[in-house]
DNA sequence: TCGCCTTTGAAGATA
DNA sequence: TATCTTCAAAGGCGA
C-alpha cells in the first residue's frame, strides 16, 4: 500500500509499487490495536502495541526530519508526557532493551550497536533511491531527478554513524568499486561502460550502501549485448548469469579444452538474466552482513528468518523506500532487458527437486511429517531427516491425516495427535522454537551485546515456520508456555516446515500475516522474543 | 556436486 | 479473478 509516486509505473503493469500486502499488515496490526483496546487487553500486548505504535510515529516522525524527540509532547502536559515515556521505556526495556533506546536516539548510537543500522542503512539504500535515475523510457540514458522524498531523505543524511561501507563508497573519491565480489568469485571485473557513467557518477555515493546496486553496476559477469535483444549497448548487469556460471567463476588456469567447451556452450545458450530483486531481497542484502557481523550467524536461513523478522519491524516508511528501490531496479531491469520474462528463469532452478517431491508427496492429504505429527515437543520422536530440516523419511499411509478442519496445507497443526499445536500454539508465541534454537535454562543469554541487537526486534514475532492459517490461531490462547533463553546459535529451526508449505498460501494470505492473523493476545504479546534472545 | 533451508516479493501459470 | 508456483540472494550443511 505504499503508493509512493511511483512516477508513471514504468514500462509494464506490473510495475506499480509491490507489496501491498506487506504493508496492509501493519494497518492490519494497527487493527489489531484496536481491538485490543476494545478488548481493554491489559499487560504485555498492549504495552507492545503501544510501544510499536510509538516507534513507528517516531520513526515517522523522524523521517519527517523537524521533529525533535519531545517536541510533539509540548501540547501535552510535560509531566503526562514523562510519565508516558516512562512507561514506554520501561516496557520497551522489557521488551525490547535494545530497540527502544535506538528509536528514542535516534540513530545517535554507536556504529556496534546493532540497531542503529536500521535508519542508518534504510537511509542509506533510500539515498541511493535518491540518485537512482528515473524512469525515463527504454533506451534512453536516465537523468538525474530531484529527490522524490525530500522529507524522507533529510534525516537520511543526516545519520552521523556510517558504516564502513557507507564511508568506502561515500568518499569523493571512492576506490575503484569493491573487489570483494569479484575477487571472490574469481573473475576479473570489466571496466564500466562509458554509458553508465550517469549511474555511477550519480550513484557513487551511495550505491556502495547497497551492494547489490553495487554489484549491478560494477560486477557484471557477463557484458550485455548479444544475449539481449532490442538493447543497443552492451550493459553489464549483475542479473546476467551465464549458464556455465560456475565454470566462468572458476580460477583461469583451466584448460584451454574446458574454456573451449564452456564458451561453445555460452554460446549456445542464451545468458541467464537474473529476476530483479524486491524489495526484501535488497533489505536482505544490505542487512545480511550486518546479521552476521553482529549474531556471528553464516547460515543463510537463520539469517534470514532474523531478516525477515527484521523486515517486518521496519516501519512503513522504512520499507517504503525498499520497495520504491525494488520498483526502480525493477524499472531499470526493463529497460536493460526488455524482452526478459520471468518466465526464461522457470524450471532452471529447483525444477528436479521439486519433480522428486511431486513423486514423493502426491497426495494432497499427505501423511504429516514427524514435525507434525510429534509437534516440537517431541522431538526425539522425529525422524533423522526432519530434525536435520530435511524431508520427512518417515511415510505412514493411512495415518497422520488430519481431518478436514485442519488446514492440509500445513501439517504441523491441528492434528489430534498433535499436541504441539493445539495444545501449545507456542510458535507464535515465541519460545516454540527448535530445540536447537532455545538454550537451556541455565544456558546463559547470549553475553555479546552485538547479538541481541542483532535480533532486536519492536515488532511482534512472526513464527519462524512458514504463516499459518487464520484458523490455526483461534485456538491459540495460552501463552507463553515453557519459555527459554533463546540463543542465537546459527543453527536452523529444526521445526520449520518446508517453505513450500508457505507457498502454498495466496500472497494475499501471506500479507495479511502477520499482523492480521495475529491474535491480539498474541501478536504483540510475544513475550521478549526479539528475534534470537529471549528470556522466560 | 547438488539440493535444501529460510525469508518476502514479484511475476508467470493455472484453475 | 483468485490462487498457486517459481525465482531472486545467501552460505552452511547433508546426501
Amino acid at each position: 500500500m505504499p503508493q509512493l509516486d511511483s512516477g508513471g509505473g514504468g514500462a509494464g503493469g506490473g510495475d506499480d509499487l509491490g507489496a501491498p500486502d506487506e504493508l496492509l499488515a501493519f494497518q492490519d496490526e494497527g487493527e489489531e490495536q484496536d481491538d485490543k483496546s476494545r478488548d481493554s487487553a491489559a499487560g504485555p500486548e498492549r504495552d507492545l502495541a503501544e510501544l510499536k505504535s510509538s516507534l513507528v510515529n517516531e520513526s515517522e516522525g523522524a523521517a519527517g526530519g523537524a521533529e525533535v524527540p519531545g517536541a510533539g509532547a509540548g501540547a501535552r502536559g510535560e509531566a503526562e508526557v514523562g510519565a508516558e515515556a516512562l512507561e514506554r521505556e520501561h516496557t520497551s526495556q522489557r521488551l525490547f532493551p535494545d530497540k527502544l533506546p535506538e528509536s528514542l536516539e535516534d540513530g545517535l548510537k554507536a556504529p556496534e550497536c546493532a540497531s542503529g543500522m536500521y535508519k542508518d542503512t534504510v537511509y542509506s539504500a533510500f539515498n541511493l533511491l535518491m540518485h537512482y535515475p528515473p524512469h525515463s523510457g527504454a533506451g534512453q540514458h536516465p537523468q538525474p531527478q530531484p529527490p522524490l522524498h525530500n522529507k524522507a531523505s533529510q534525516p537520511a543524511h543526516s545519520v552521523p554513524q556510517l558504516s564502513p561501507l557507507y564511508e568506502h563508497f561515500s568518499s569523493p573519491h571512492p576506490t575503484p568499486a569493491p573487489a570483494d565480489i569479484s575477487q571472490k568469485q574469481g573473475v576479473h571485473r570489466p571496466l564500466q561502460t562509458p554509458d553508465l557513467s550517469g549511474f555511477y557518477s550519480l550513484t557513487s555515493g551511495s550505491m556502495g550502501q547497497l551492494p547489490h546496486t553495487v554489484s549491478w553496476f560494477t560486477h557484471p559477469p557477463l557484458m550485455l549485448g548479444s544475449g539481449v535483444p532490442g538493447h543497443p549497448a552492451a550493459i553489464p548487469h549483475p542479473a546476467i548469469i551465464p549458464p556455465s556460471a560456475k565454470q566462468e567463476l572458476q580460477p583461469y588456469d583451466r584448460s584451454l579444452k574446458t574454456q573451449a567447451e564452456s564458451k561453445v556452450e555460452k554460446e549456445a545458450k542464451k545468458p541467464t538474466i537474473k529476476k530483479p530483486l524486491n524489495a526484501f531481497m535488497l533489505y536482505m542484502k544490505e542487512m545480511r552482513a550486518k546479521v552476521i557481523a553482529e549474531c556471528t550467524l553464516k547460515e543463510s536461513a537463520a539469517i534470514n528468518q532474523i531478516l525477515g523478522r527484521r523486515w517486518h519491524a521496519l516501519s512503513r516508511e522504512e520499507q517504503a523506500k525498499y520497495y520504491e528501490l525494488a520498483r526502480k531496479e525493477r524499472q531499470l531491469h526493463m529497460q536493460l532487458y526488455p524482452g526478459w520474462s520471468a518466465r526464461d528463469n522457470y524450471g532452471k532452478k529447483k525444477r528436479r527437486s521439486r519433480e522428486k517431491h511431486q513423486e514423493s508427496n502426491t497426495d494432497p492429504g499427505s501423511p504429516k511429517k514427524c514435525r507434525a505429527r510429534f509437534g516440537l515437543n517431541q522431538q526425539t520422536d522425529w525422524c533423522g531427516p526432519c530434525r536435520r530440516k530435511k524431508k520427512c523419511i518417515r511415510y505412514l499411509p493411512g495415518e497422520g491425516r488430519c481431518p478436514s478442519p485442519v488446514p492440509s496445507d500445513d501439517s504441523a497443526l491441528g492434528c489430534p495427535g498433535s499436541p504441539a499445536p493445539q495444545d501449545s500454539p507456542s510458535y507464535l508465541l515465541l519460545p516454540h522454537l527448535p530445540t536447537e534454537l532455545l538454550a537451556s535454562p541455565a544456558e546463559p543469554a547470549p553475553t555479546s551485546p552485538g547479538v541481541s541487537a542483532a535480533l532486536s526486534l519492536p515488532a511482534p514475532w512472526t513464527p519462524p515456520g512458514p504463516p499459518r492459517h487464520p484458523a490455526e490461531y483461534t485456538g491459540a490462547t495460552t501463552g507463553i508456555s515453557e519459555t527459554g533463553s533463546l540463543a542465537c546459535t546459527g543453527h536452523l529451526a529444526a521445526s520449520r516446515g518446508p517453505s513450500s508449505e508457505r507457498k502454498r498460501q495466496s500472497p494475499k494470505a501471506r500479507g495479511h500475516w502477520p499482523g492480521a492473523l495475529l491474535p491480539p493476545s498474541q501478536g504483540a504479546g510475544s513475550g521478549d522474543f526479539r528475534g534470537c534472545t529471549t528470556s522466560a
